[in-house]
DNA sequence: TTAATCACG
DNA sequence: ACGTACGTGATTAAC
């Protein structure tokens, strides 16, 4: 089928000039603005390079006004002011289209609406893709029609369908010209009835389907709403004309004169003219867009079941417990071929490839997941393309960035699958068609990334952790968490009650109810109603709050509020929102999430369970072990401090390791000038301070506030604390002086992380940079160091067959189910696992301990 | 969708 | 004079 484009040229625009008339207005060097013909641009190119169309045609409003303004500004009394600055970019946006080679049509008397109404009906054996933000035209959607809006200040698209203006809105196509009809539309000049909003309208039509039906039943609406529409009865009907966009317009043209192909030379040209000069980049380095060949088979050729090959798992979701995997694709430089699952079920020599620790794909976890409730079995894969690309650039967190960042443009993933957690079908064709082609892609990108790992020194750790490491996660991932709902709920129950008592307290205080929750209104009650001393910021945060706990009785009440309402939302209702129907909290770990190289944790978020609160940590006990087993956790001791000390390759610090010296009363003796003896818990505690802010890169002013203490004191702190360590200081400052140079900064491991903010001219910008540039080598590699350790830890655990299983990692802490039989045993692969990760200048210190739940276990 | 807040290492 | 601790994710309110 011809796919063709129809696009609302006003409406784009408009939108294009209002997103990007902010700031400094965009200009030639003569002073011609040009923002809006760059959004406008820049919309379109995405569009067609999204959507790939055969026909386009821009459609324009009439220049003199219509009926429909005639009837509104009558309505109005107003007429609305258009800047100049958007007027004179106008002819500008149709020499671009002219440009581009894009047909363009206007006629006075007409709107765009209509225009786009016209060829939508008229050609039903045509895909319609329309783009507008305009909801007026949602009412042409239909099987063979959809909408496409733009998001996100213009980088982002969505499409809207049948089925997402019913799941959206309850509404069919034609009832959004009911919907106008009675909540009406200023920027589309249509009235409707005043007081009537979305919500009331939505709910109208639900009950009453059309216009006319609600005005047929008004005797059964009730008080003010009724008056509403006996007002406006006549408006309502008159909107609803309007609303309606004509779809039977003779039009001096058809779909053979939008054929449309790119004008590189003359585009190249407009683009010079106005000084677009990303756009003029852009084109010079065309997107990757390959037209894919390739076969579906039944058994898959032995030309492609090789080492070089790329393997893409044809898969419908994000969440792997509930995706549903289709087939596979396979490519290499010999050409793609598609394989349906139930073929690949009885393909010998692709079930054998998989049992190879050859096979190269792109997010191998899901890929993993996938294979398992297929019953597949795989051995590890030797390369995946989004982890690889991760490492190469940590901005690359997901697919989508990935196919942005090597300019790979073709059909969207949402189309194909729709957004994730809800699979969409669409034909089948067209899903392979996108599988082959992403897995060519993958196959043709991985070479080259292979050896940018290589030129950039990050084979080893791609080779020896990352790749190893999917295996691990994949196994916690599945393994998941034992967790009792009982205690959840008991929990839950008990902090409702809490709540609600502090609550009582508070409004007693504030003499009325308000919402607690809302920083707004909170700040109203403590910074005007109760004439408490704002900082600048008024400010509701526990930090701040805790300076004015002396102040008023009613912020040590807000404080508990906050802390139950956290415990209860969060974690004992928020936890049992994903407990499985195997009682088990099955949780994401994310390997291509965070700047530094650790693992982020989702859905939900088991890094941040509750621990320093008495209260708080009695979630916990909910993470259970099963019958006759328990849960062991081994902790590293002062990992990153001890990675410090390494890599600043820092003496004193290294000796007071190796001596077992605790390392924060040996930071509280230097700082103070005193013996071991004369350090007591207060300035431990202050030394414990400085050695975390140390490791953040912490200015004086952040440490004075920390510790309440004068910025002259903190200043103090930290050029005594540099005193003593010297090596420290020099490593910080070399490693920043490094980050200048390069742009990057990099672990142990190689890893890197890219800061440009370290160039950035904003003082605030480049400090930051700097803190960050001095935080990441520490806190990357001892995420390497963990990394190295899990999978030491797998290994060992495999070698020795235990039933034990890992479950979970903390950063510097990694939980286990074990039987009860199997304690002694763990213990020792564990502890030693964990010490032996690395071979460093300190020695590495981990302790496990276990108990019937995580509270016990600590 | 974004900002504020707070849980963790 | 500025504005001030790194890295995450979930929830809520409010735009």
């Amino acid at each position: 089928m011809k796919k063709m484009l129809l696009i609302d040229g006003n409406n784009m625009l408009f939108k294009a000039y209002h997103a990007t008339s902010y700031g400094m207005m965009m200009k030639t060097s003569n002073g011609i603005p040009t923002n809006a013909v760059y959004g406008f641009a820049m919309m379109i190119e995405k569009a067609l390079s999204m959507i790939q169309p055969d026909e386009v045609l821009v459609a324009w409003d009439s220049g003199k006004p219509t009926f429909r303004h005639q009837v509104y500004e009558a309505y109005k009394g107003t007429r609305k002011e258009v800047d100049q600055e958007l007027i004179v970019q106008m002819p500008m946006a149709r020499e671009y289209l002219d440009a581009a080679g894009i047909y363009r049509y206007e006629e006075d008397g007409i709107e765009a609406d209509d225009i786009i109404g016209t060829m939508a009906k008229r050609y039903p054996d045509h895909t319609i893709h329309i783009l507008s933000s305009d909801k007026d035209l949602w009412q042409l959607i239909d099987p063979t029609t959809n909408v496409y809006v733009m998001k996100k200040g213009l980088s982002e698209i969505e499409i809207i369908d049948e089925a997402k203006l019913m799941e959206t809105k309850g509404i069919i196509p034609a009832q959004i010209i009911d919907l106008k009809a009675l909540m009406g539309d200023s920027s589309d000049n249509i009235p409707g009835v005043k007081g009537i909003g979305e919500k009331t309208a939505l709910k109208l039509l639900a009950d009453y389907q059309t216009v006319d039906n609600v005005y047929e039943h008004l005797d059964e609406i009730k008080g003010k709403l009724k008056e509403k529409l006996e007002t406006d009865k006549e408006q309502a009907f008159l909107s609803k004309m309007l609303a309606t966009i004509k779809t039977d317009l003779s039009l001096p043209f058809q779909a053979e004169d939008l054929l449309y192909e790119k004008q590189e030379a003359s585009l190249h040209d407009f683009y010079v003219k106005y000084e677009m000069n990303s756009l003029l980049k852009k084109q010079a380095k065309p997107k990757t867009v390959r037209k894919v060949k390739y076969d579906v088979v039944n058994k898959l050729s032995a030309h492609l079941l090789t080492s070089d090959s790329m393997l893409w798992a044809d898969i419908d979701c994000e969440n792997y417990y509930d995706a549903t995997l289709y087939g596979f694709a396979l490519a290499n430089d010999t050409g793609c071929e598609y394989i349906h699952l139930s073929d690949a079920l009885s393909d010998r020599g692709f079930l054998n490839y998989l049992m190879q620790p050859i096979w190269q794909t792109t997010k191998a976890k899901d890929v993993y997941h996938a294979l398992h409730k297929a019953d597949i079995a795989f051995e590890d894969a030797a390369f995946d393309a989004l982890i690889a690309a991760f490492l190469l650039d940590a901005s690359v967190n997901d697919y989508d960035k990935l196919l942005m960042k090597y300019d790979i443009e073709g059909t969207a993933k949402e189309e194909i699958y729709g957004k994730s957690g809800k699979p969409k079908l669409t034909d089948e064709q067209e899903r392979i068609t996108y599988v082959c082609t992403q897995c060519t892609n993958m196959y043709f990108l991985a070479a080259d990334m292979k050896q940018e790992l290589k030129d950039k020194e990050m084979q080893e750790l791609f080779e020896t952790i990352e790749m190893p490491l999917v295996r691990v996660l994949f196994e916690m991932e599945k393994n998941g968490v034992h967790t009792d709902l009982e205690v959840l709920a008991q929990i839950a129950a008990a902090t409702e009650t809490k709540i609600n008592e502090l609550a009582a307290q508070i409004y007693r205080i504030s003499g009325y109810e308000f919402n607690i929750n809302s920083p707004k209104q909170l700040a109203v009650v403590l910074y005007d109603e109760l004439g408490l001393k704002a900082g600048k910021k008024r400010s509701t945060s526990a930090d701040v709050l805790e300076k004015l706990i002396h102040a008023h009785p009613i912020i040590a009440l807000l404080l508990e509020h906050r802390k139950y309402a956290k415990l209860y939302s969060t974690y004992a209702i928020g936890l049992s929102k994903h407990v499985h129907k195997d009682g088990k909290i099955h949780t994401l770990f994310n390997q291509t999430q965070t700047q530094t190289g650790r693992l982020s944790s989702s859905e939900p978020n088991l890094q941040n369970i509750s621990v320093r609160d008495e209260q708080g940590k009695e979630i916990r006990k909910a993470f259970v072990a099963p019958k006759d087993c328990v849960l062991m956790s081994a902790d590293y001791s002062q990992i990153e401090l001890r990675m410090l000390a390494h890599m600043a390759n820092e003496a004193e610090m290294i000796a007071a390791f190796n001596q077992g010296i605790d390392i924060h009363t040996k930071t509280a003796m230097q700082i103070f000038d005193v013996d071991k003896e004369q350090v007591n818990d207060s300035m431990r505690r202050t030394a414990k301070t400085v050695n975390f802010g140390i490791v953040y890169g912490q200015s004086d002013f952040g440490l004075s506030e920390q510790l309440g203490i004068t910025r002259k004191e903190a200043h103090d702190f930290i050029e005594k604390y540099f005193a003593s360590y010297p090596s420290i200081k020099q490593f910080m400052e070399a490693t920043i002086a490094y980050c200048e140079e390069h742009g990057y900064v990099k672990t142990l491991f190689q890893r890197r992380r890219y800061i440009k903010e370290i160039k950035d001219k904003n003082y605030m910008m480049r400090e930051f940079g700097k803190r960050a540039a001095m935080n990441a080598p520490i806190q990357g590699s001892a995420a390497d160091l963990i990394k190295v350790a899990m999978i030491h830890i797998y290994q060992a655990m495999k070698e020795a067959k235990v039933q034990a299983k890992m479950i979970l990692q903390i950063h510097d802490e990694l939980i286990f189910e074990v039987p009860k039989q199997e304690i002694v045993q763990m213990k020792q692969i564990v502890e030693q696992g964990m010490q032996e990760a690395m071979k460093l200048s300190v020695p590495l210190v981990a302790e496990a301990s276990y108990g019937d739940n995580w509270y016990e276990a600590k």
